[in-house]
DNA sequence: TTGAAAGCGCTAACAG
DNA sequence: CTGTTAGCGCTTTCAA
């Protein structure tokens, strides 16, 4: 609850003009240095910082940036957060995190409740489903730029950044391909959010490429229910016998695991498996794990810095803008020949 | 930036006054229906919502707490504030995060710039290091309550969510030596904070039971630095010859196994291996991770309805106040008898 | 360089 | 049930 000491009673204290020990707070260069040092010293030994609702209120800003994901545990949206939350703060800015559990409503409800000034801007990974984005209109309107990081929605023009999916994805299942694959399952998340769509259309293409049939029964589109999605890649194993696996996010491939486990089944000789991960420790995994790595930390920085430069009137808002960074491709046991 | 449109601006667009208008988006009851029904859906044609700022002003609160943490990454922190955040959200309130990267410094830094308002309450795992924690006084003056949740300040009368580590240490030491470790080193953190010495008065008090020497050789107190905890693991290994590790947080034990690896010693046959951690893949690791398991998602819950409990008047701030949820002991092969 | 005064947009008595 | 009014604590002209 707010500091009990106002400025006006520290300008009392002072024998001072609260507009005076207001200045001495900002960087007003109308002010006698030595009576700011005098204030400042008062200040600190009374205990009093400036309130931050009323200077925003006057000021009409927050410093403050929110990050919405649809997750939050593994370590890419860990090592991303990380990176946002770093230039944030070198920018003195606070950061607000929210996470969606991939529910679009629950997105757009923490929308509208960042739209009364609390951010002056937003960094986001859609949560997907549906494909009214009515609700960042909001964000527009009331003049809070968003940048897109990873999954983002290809209808709402902004900025973002994102990983060469397309590109990694067909690599990856080349590489598959490469060591023998012959039925290759992809296991999507939402096919309403880009990466959903572009990491398999990269599948897709390696596949078409290889003259390799694409096979509708070998694409699983999973849910959020990791039971749920258990079952289903059982069931698609079972039934299928896919001599490979391309997850395209990790803890589809994690479930594939534990899967083949059950079944018996030995990776890479029974199955092969590659997935998008930033696991670091995917080489002490049994079998050590083949994976797309995408650079989180830097996505993060980058996605801060593209909203950094647009809150500074650097850029502009509200223009399409996607840059791409490269992942990285790490080949290890679980998928290799044998 | 703020919504352009005022609470003035509405009410003039309806014929009502300001104060009828504020109604409406409060609780009061002392609204027609009808008419707040009315203005609610005028409010959203015209896209309006109450600036934040003003209303904090006013009611002197900011429906926001604070996370503040050494680290980020490891599964543990991601479950805690997936529960702190969850159970802020149920409340209605919002979350900033920080990260400190383990510097008792930057924490304070932190701490002062929460004291102006900007949160109603503070949730922590401490940074450790020095054990001057006057800074934490601030809190207390601005009435911020704090309630740590993992990583305490035994100094600091607060409440604390933590785990019943000295049991939990102790109990897997003496699983290591029931396995027939006789040199058992234990890799600390920080042995300012409360876990750094909590947990390794578990391991001293399996030794002693056990008769083993407690040989100081082989308690490796570590850094922050990934590369320098690798080396000083691996002179330990190579000088001390252990026969078991234990490892009081999970990145010590992953740089274990990658010094193992490179030593070229198996585990658990020429060194067993045990280690805190919340990884949900412990089992799938090559041997599989005999892990100490806290409940973080669960502490992340506690934490934060404690947090409420005191900011709703339910429970009185400044009283110190533990309490300790029950880890998970999970013996697996890197801890096994050969 | 400092002070006086007018709000920022909203809430909460109080009166009607 | 609705309106009037007096601030919340600060910033920022404008005048001194």
């Amino acid at each position: 609850m707010a500091n009990n000491i106002t400025i006006v009673e520290l300008a009392a204290a002072l024998g001072l003009s609260k507009s005076t020990v207001s200045r001495a707070f900002r960087d007003s260069e109308d002010i006698n240095p030595k009576t700011r040092e005098k204030i400042l010293q008062k200040a600190n030994e009374l205990g009093f910082s400036p309130n931050l609702y009323a200077s925003n209120l006057r000021g009409n800003k927050s410093h403050t940036i929110a990050i919405i994901i649809p997750e939050f545990g593994n370590k890419f949206f860990s090592q991303a957060i990380k990176g946002i939350e770093w230039v944030a703060r070198n920018n003195g800015y606070h950061v607000l995190i929210y996470v969606t559990d991939h529910s679009a409503e629950k997105e757009a409800d923490i929308i509208r409740t960042l739209v009364n000034g609390r951010v002056d801007g937003v960094i986001m990974s859609g949560s997907g489903e549906g494909n009214n984005h009515e609700y960042l209109k909001l964000l527009q309107n009331n003049k809070v730029p968003l940048v897109f990081f990873d999954r983002y929605y290809e209808d709402v023009p902004t900025a973002c950044i994102t990983g060469n999916d397309f590109e990694s994805s067909y690599q990856a299942t080349k590489h598959l391909i490469t060591n023998g694959a012959k039925r290759i399952a992809y296991l999507a998340v939402n096919k309403d959010v880009s990466i959903g769509k572009i990491r398999m259309e990269g599948y897709k293409k390696a596949l078409e490429e290889a003259k390799l049939p694409i096979n509708e029964q070998l694409i699983l589109d999973t849910s959020n229910d990791v039971h749920v999605n258990y079952q289903d890649i059982k069931t698609l194993i079972q039934i299928q016998h896919p001599d490979a696996i391309f997850a395209s996010v990790e803890r589809l491939a994690m479930s594939t695991i534990r899967v083949a486990r059950e079944l018996h089944l030995t990776i890479p000789n029974d199955l092969k498996l590659i997935c998008f991960s930033c696991l670091d420790i995917a080489d002490m995994l049994q079998p050590s794990l083949s994976v797309v790595k995408q650079p989180a930390y830097e996505m993060g920085i980058q996605a801060t810095s593209q909203l950094f430069d647009i809150l500074c009137g650097r850029k502009p808002d509200g223009i399409r803008n996607l840059l791409f960074l490269d992942s990285e491709l790490i080949f290890q046991h679980s998928s290799r020949k044998v």
